[in-house]
DNA sequence: GGCCATTATATTGCGCGCACTTAAAATTGC
DNA sequence: GCAATTTTAAGTGCGCGCAATATAATGGCC
């Protein structure tokens, strides 16, 4: 095949088509280190019974305090179908309480318990324990943050 | 709550330590940008009726030809019990095959059908819209891809 | 040649993540 | 003030991903 000889190689109407080659796509770069760092996460996030998702609900209430479902969903970019069962296990466990809002029936408070509350200093070793892990300097951190965020508006956007 | 400040503002106590914020961590962004580049393939994948594991999949096996299971997995980083469903879902709809393999039993050999194969050439598109869709210079994705593979191979290895 | 560790795959269970549908409350239009 | 529409949430179904377990084939090893 001839996607398997370096670019120079290639004939010149190839030249300007994308490659199929796994290794030469960012995308899978992209999934592959998604994976490898939720399981990084796992160890750390298993001492508190949290799963990644349950934890990024868990920076967000921490951070801002009670929330509607709805507003989760905006910070977080997840739909209902995600969120409805996973606040319910938070629930179960005892870290939030889920409310209807008298002002609005619709809409459904989520606000932490003491118990969520307290786990929030256990939790301030993560960050930097997956920072060390991860081995990129902040510089370079930074940038690829900033890229994802791009890319994450553009193809948002291109839908 | 003092996160909410910018560092410069931070008590030196809290200098160092890495913030527990949404907005400070390349591991949400990493996951949001890995989602919106799913949900951004879906609509070309539709048309082949795949997936995006299913496509990567498809990548492999159109690079390669025919592989074990245990191959499969190594390349994409993915365990038996992701790749046992998908392959027989991929079986089902006629574009690869599988055969244990006479020389070792416990092996099962997956190639494509000329379905699967004929596949490759309608499937060359969806790197250039992606591409676009990414909105990234070529120089930008290569930072990204590599930075990306850095991370995945740091917190990998810190197991 | 029979025992034992290893290897390749399958199965089960659970938690996402997303599409699609349903339902109830709130808002808008007239 | 009531019908039509919009908003917020829940329910259902399906395909990953991964942990844990099971099973069968292989390869030493004495």
């Amino acid at each position: 095949m001839s996607e398997n000889r370096p670019a120079a190689e290639r004939p010149a109407a190839e030249a300007d088509e994308v490659s199929l080659l796994l290794d030469d796509q960012m995308c899978f770069a992209l999934y592959a280190a998604q994976r490898a760092l939720t399981n990084r996460y796992r160890p750390l996030l298993d001492e508190f019974d949290l799963t990644y998702p349950q934890y990024l609900v868990m920076l967000v209430l921490w951070e801002h305090g009670a929330l509607p479902i709805k507003s989760l969903g905006k910070l977080l970019q997840l739909d209902y179908g995600t969120l409805t069962p996973l606040l319910k296990r938070l629930q179960a466990h005892g870290l939030i309480r889920r409310e209807r809002q008298a002002s609005d029936e619709r809409s459904v408070q989520i606000s932490l318990t003491e118990q969520g509350a307290e786990l929030r200093k256990r939790a301030r070793v993560i960050p930097a324990t997956i920072g060390q892990a991860a081995g990129l300097t902040a510089t370079e951190a930074g940038n690829v943050k900033a890229l994802l965020e791009r890319l994450t508006a553009n193809v948002t956007a291109s839908q």
